[in-house]
DNA sequence: ATGGCGCGCGCAGCGCGA
């Protein structure tokens, strides 16, 4: 099984490499943040005509998120239940034994900000959530665009970022909590290039210097962490004409 | 190097992202 995730940063724009993506890379499932469209207009046929099923969770202009996969997805849930919010950034489902929990975290702006305090209740309200899935499903992979990076080793500049939104100790010992429940960022079992982002700014050649961070995860339950076999950025889609920011993130399971 | 860029909205220029 082959799972993956990306923020598109507008579905309306990025339906051309999605489904390139799709067509070159055939993930058994492909969880989306950022599609920025209503749930009405998730380009659905689109989606279909290269093999894949989808469900959506959108809202304009902003967030939204959608899982595309070659089966049919079964018990989809949205939203974090204990956190009720307008943003939408949560969807979920099943594919056979494995649960598959998509994400968009909050930004956060900055650490001084009132989106940061949303933030940090957002991501306590998400490890609730992720106690309560991981005793339901063992074989459970949690994966998207968590706005943070876990590390030092998964930032251009550490110095630069230390203390700044994504990088903030606060932050850090969130995802720490959420990996204490018994989740693998299966990035990590296996030897990387150094250097290794998943997110680019567009400004500044920032993805031509090499200038990016590693916050795009897949986290998974010990039961499917034993069984990866790989995972990687596959950096190629953020070299097309008009790119998200974002650049896919996959991992395999025998 | 925070400014630049790119998106939606909507038709100018702003809010937002990370």
């Amino acid at each position: 099984m082959k799972i993956a995730t990306w923020n598109v940063n507008s579905m309306r724009v990025r339906l051309p490499h999605v489904r390139g993506w799709l067509a070159e890379q055939r993930p058994d499932v492909l969880g989306l943040q950022e599609i920025k469209m209503p749930t009405e207009d998730f380009p659905q046929a689109d989606i279909e005509e290269a093999g894949y099923r989808s469900v959506a969770y959108g809202q304009r202009t902003y967030n939204g998120v959608a899982l595309l996969s070659r089966e049919e997805p079964a018990d989809v849930g949205v939203g974090l239940p204990n956190f009720p919010d307008e943003q939408r950034r949560v969807i979920a489902a099943t594919y056979g034994e494995v649960r598959i929990i998509n994400l968009y975290v909050p930004n956060g702006q900055s650490v001084d900000s009132e989106k940061f305090v949303y933030k940090l209740a957002w991501l306590e309200a998400l490890r609730e959530y992720l106690a309560e899935q991981l005793e339901q499903y063992p074989q459970l992979a949690v994966m998207g665009d968590f706005n943070i990076a876990p590390d030092d080793r998964d930032v251009h500049d550490p110095d630069a970022w230390r203390g700044k939104v994504l990088c903030s100790d606060a932050e850090r010992e969130h995802l720490q909590s959420l990996l204490s429940l018994g989740l693998t960022d299966v990035f990590r079992l296996f030897e990387q290039p150094e250097g290794t982002f998943s997110w680019w700014d567009y400004r500044a050649a920032a993805f031509r210097r090499k200038m990016g961070l590693r916050i795009d995860l897949i986290l998974v339950s010990s039961k499917l962490a034993s069984s990866c076999s790989a995972s990687s950025v596959d950096i190629e889609p953020r070299k097309l004409e008009r790119p998200s920011d974002h650049a896919p993130v996959f991992a395999v399971f025998e």
